[in-house]
RNA sequence: GCGAACGUGGCGGAACUGGCAGACGCGCAGGACUUAGGAUCCUGUGGGGCAACCCGUCCGGGUUCGAGUCCCGGCGUUCGCACCA
């Protein structure tokens, strides 16, 4: 940047003082502490008549600090927020930090200082950004999922799921990461390795804490469809309802000998007459009865193998598949035919029921497996004029177009029909019946770790699982210095024994606390309920101001939470409704994806060497520079390219509205404006107004660019045009927009001013320039009267030279007349 | 493999329900002012041609008076999910 004091210019409208140069390091913390005192950013939360919640995703405050990657998401989210006050909405927008969990203890081993030592630390740094960054954050309520007043309300949680019987208690087979030493849940493993270290993932086996998510995945899924209660970005609503995997289909008995039989799950009933052999998983508890003496060894085996193998890795597709002849065999319930029953990794305990009907002629993965093992392949679907009886050369999985063959009576019915045909036949004849199945699990939130809320439950052998009264809680976390976990499996804390041993609740004999702490993402699932009130330690959240501010009225995050926070946040509202806490069971009624920054086109990373650090930027630029430029590099929705060389666009536009506002108070003559600026001014509110509503922040900018160069160029200096182009400003640049404003005469906020309005009549031009096509090709332009008719535009367009000539003397077939915009005149 | 998004100048990116392709910005070139310019201001800037004109939105077809936009078929990039029966 050039330096103020020597800055001079011939330019007669340039020629200013230097002492008028602006400085964003002079007034950005000005107003920064001007609206500290004043109270500028706090919002009225009991007398609002018009409340808007403005949620963002609270950050993680890891040691670097707020990257670049946050203050994009920040600034968009505080731009929205900071439009909607100017539009008269009490805007409550607050702030927190989510700082249990495994990314910070996992830095406070690394340095050997116990994260409660650290994490204060990191959240002084990142308040200081965030004050920095000029975010209307109202600090009287900021929250830290660590402070024991916070989640003293996460273990109150706890304890209502648990008394509704939403939570349970079960030994499961879990990844376990051998570096990090806990538990992860499925999400937390990338192709079959940790999420963080990525260590390659095993399978252990423990006692777990798990919430019913499952009963309420149907309700999940349909309010997604009901935009009313939640308007959210498709992107989002689209992950969700993939997550969730809905399936129809039906469960069929293939009977066993001895009265006994195996379920099935299977999507395709309408294949049932093609099931040539069935296949368990390994763990499948009927595996050991159906097991025949002589396969017996092979079984076990083949069992101990997998086990040995973690539970990610084995469902890494395309790999061979491999199984075990059980011995036993079952009886194909639609054909009476004696099948196989196999054993084989390729099928999961913990979808459907653990146990499927091969079709090997339909489902590629049953055809693989038949064609190593050398099993019976059916037909049972093919196109019309199919030959039944053709060898089946690849598994044909279609519906679409297929009919049914070597199906019996359902012979020749289109697979879809066949399908119904066959769920009914199914439950008339009592062997299975039509059920709807969800590729959701059952949320695991124990974490054997320390650096989290204890899950408050205590173990009596008397009287079992416990609850520990809601007036013991918070169970506080207590300050150890052995904090790291080993690999014993069991949480840091169970080597606390003044800690670990506690009187029984109910009885008062010697019980036993949990020692797992719970997922970061239930501290997360419901931070949005505990802002508004922070202030009362009796309560969760107040009733009265819940129903005033929640649900959510905007809430702008990353795509990286579409499935886990967002849906974990849905499940604990669901629930809290449920039990009557709240009114609603929604928590969020709009929801808006925001992009991902990339720098010079490649993804930020340490080892790259390329991650923005704000702070840098900021020294250099300002704050206002730095957001504007954040929200002008691309579509927010999508994100865009952090380039060094583009950041000095925002900032010259920026200088060049401080010279504006300069001249306008120097010159402060106000008159006659031209018909031009006026049409660029009212198309520009315009304008504005809707992308911002839209969050379209860089075509936005770029409206309120050319509005200036239009004032520019006619040396427009109106007072009444600068001061609402500076509040069209001020949700971007908030410190330039104040401090301008305050330069204009104003004695309050420009956030206490009114949103600019525009005459619709105004944004558009008294004569219009039409565009003129000559068999759809552009060749000339005339200028009509606006809403000029057809007659009067081909008129016009035929007092043109160059159409004329083009013309001739040919016939002109056709016109066509786009108001305002265009004429075509076709002829051949 | 399945699902979603995307593909436009030297670069980031604009373009409402099909209607002037390249808004806005960066960069670059020339000029002005300067001891100086990495400041500021002015002019120009998709490619080709002296020109009228021609060619241009990943590639190939199609619909249409008119296609970046719609349809069909490819190629490529990114992001999810991934043996889900």
């Amino acid at each position: 940047m050039s330096d103020p004091v020597i800055q001079r210019s011939d330019h007669p409208d340039t020629q200013v003082p230097a002492a008028d140069a602006y400085r964003p390091d002079v007034i950005e913390p000005k107003w920064e502490a001007r609206w500290a005192e004043s109270g500028t950013n706090e919002t009225d939360l009991d007398g609002a008549l018009k409340p808007f919640f403005n949620l963002m995703m609270f950050p993680y405050p890891s040691a670097e600090g707020l990257h670049v990657g946050n203050m994009f998401a920040f600034t968009g989210a505080d731009t929205y927020g900071r439009f909607k006050r100017l539009r008269g909405w009490n805007v409550f927008e607050p702030i927190g930090f989510d700082a249990f969990g495994i990314h910070s203890e996992n830095y406070a081993i690394k340095l050997g200082i116990n994260p409660a030592e650290l994490i204060p630390r990191n959240i002084e740094n990142f308040r200081r950004q965030l004050r920095r960054m000029g975010g209307m954050f109202d600090w009287r309520h900021e929250l830290s999922t660590t402070d024991p007043r916070y989640y003293k309300w996460t273990q109150w949680i706890f304890v209502q799921l648990f008394k509704a019987g939403k939570a349970y208690k079960k030994a499961a087979p879990v990844n376990w990461c051998p570096s990090c030493k806990t538990v992860l849940a499925n999400e937390q493993v990338i192709n079959g390795a940790c999420e963080r270290c990525g260590t390659t993932v095993e399978q252990r086996i423990l006692e777990q804490w798990f919430f019913r998510i499952t009963d309420y995945a149907d309700r999940l899924l349909s309010n997604l469809d009901d935009k009313a209660k939640m308007d959210w970005s498709d992107s989002t609503a689209t992950a969700q309802r993939n997550w969730l995997g809905r399936s129809e289909g039906a469960e069929i008995d293939f009977p066993l000998e001895h009265g006994r039989s195996i379920r099935v799950f299977t999507t395709r009933p309408d294949t049932v007459f093609g099931a040539t052999f069935m296949v368990l998983a390994p763990e499948h508890p009927l595996v050991t009865e159906i097991t025949t003496p002589a396969q017996q060894e092979a079984v076990e085996a083949y069992r101990r193998q997998v086990s040995s193998r973690d539970l990610v890795s084995r469902k890494v597709g395309d790999r061979e598949k491999t199984g075990v002849f059980t011995g036993a065999f079952a009886k194909n319930p639609a054909t009476g035919r004696t099948i196989p029953v196999w054993i084989a990794d390729y099928v999961l305990m913990e979808y459907g029921t653990g146990a499927i009907m091969a079709v090997p002629g339909h489902d590629e993965r049953d055809f693989d497996f038949a064609r190593r093992y050398g099993l019976r392949v059916v037909r049972v679907l093919g196109r019309p004029g199919q030959d039944p009886d053709a060898p089946v050369e690849m598994s044909e999985t279609g519906v679409e177009g297929y009919r049914l063959l070597n199906s019996g009576e359902f012979t020749g019915m289109p697979a879809a029909e066949g399908k119904t045909a066959i769920i009914r036949w199914l439950e008339e004849t009592g062997r299975g019946k039509g059920v709807i199945q969800y590729r959701l699990h059952d949320w695991c939130i124990s974490r054997q770790r320390y650096w989290g809320p204890p899950i408050p439950m205590i173990y009596c052998d008397a009287c079992g699982p416990v609850p520990v009264p809601e007036r013991d809680l918070p169970v506080l976390l207590p300050l150890i210095e052995d904090f790291r976990p080993d690999d014993s499996g069991v949480s840091p804390l169970a080597r606390h024994e003044e800690w670990y041993y506690i009187a029984c609740p109910q009885c008062g004999a010697r019980g036993r606390r949990e020692t797992d702490v719970s997922d970061t993402f239930l501290d997360s699932a419901w931070y949005f309920l505990r802002y508004p009130s922070t202030e009362f330690d009796d309560r969760a959240f107040d009733d009265l101001r819940t129903r005033r501010w929640l649900p959510v009225t905007s809430y702008i995050g990353g795509n990286e939470h579409a499935v886990l926070h967002l849906l974990y946040s849905r499940f604990i509202t669901m629930v809290l409704q449920e039990l009557g806490h709240v009114q609603f069971d929604e928590p969020f009624a709009k929801f808006r994806a925001h992009g991902t920054i990339v720098k010079d086109g490649a993804k930020m990373s340490k080892s790259r060497g390329n991650v923005v650090i704000p702070d840098e930027y900021i020294a250099k630029w300002g704050a206002d520079t730095l957001r504007m430029y954040l929200m002008f590099l691309g579509p927010f929705r999508e994100g865009g390219d952090f380039r060094d060389d583009g950041i000095s666009g925002p900032r010259r536009f920026l200088e060049k509205v401080w010279q504006l506002v300069a001249d306008c108070i120097r010159d402060d003559a106000s008159g006659e404006v031209k018909h031009r600026i006026l049409v660029k001014w009212n198309q520009t509110k315009k304008a504005v107004t809707h992308r911002l509503e839209d969050l379209e922040y860089n075509t936005a900018i770029a409206a309120l660019m050319e509005l200036l160069n239009v004032l520019r160029e006619e040396n427009c200096r109106e007072r009444r045009i600068v001061e609402e182009l500076i509040i069209m400003v001020a949700p971007f640049a908030p410190h330039f927009a104040e401090e301008c404003w305050e330069r204009l005469g104003h004695r309050t906020s420009v956030f206490s001013a009114h949103w600019p309005t525009w005459d619709e009549h105004l944004t558009v031009e008294h004569t219009v320039e039409l565009v003129v096509q000559v068999n759809g090709k552009t060749r000339s332009k005339v200028h009509v009267r606006r809403d000029a008719s057809e007659t009067e535009a081909v008129t016009a367009a035929l007092a043109d030279e160059t159409v004329r000539r083009l013309i001739d003397s040919k016939e002109i077939r056709k016109q066509i007349l786009v108001p305002n915009r265009l004429v075509n005149l076709v002829t051949a």
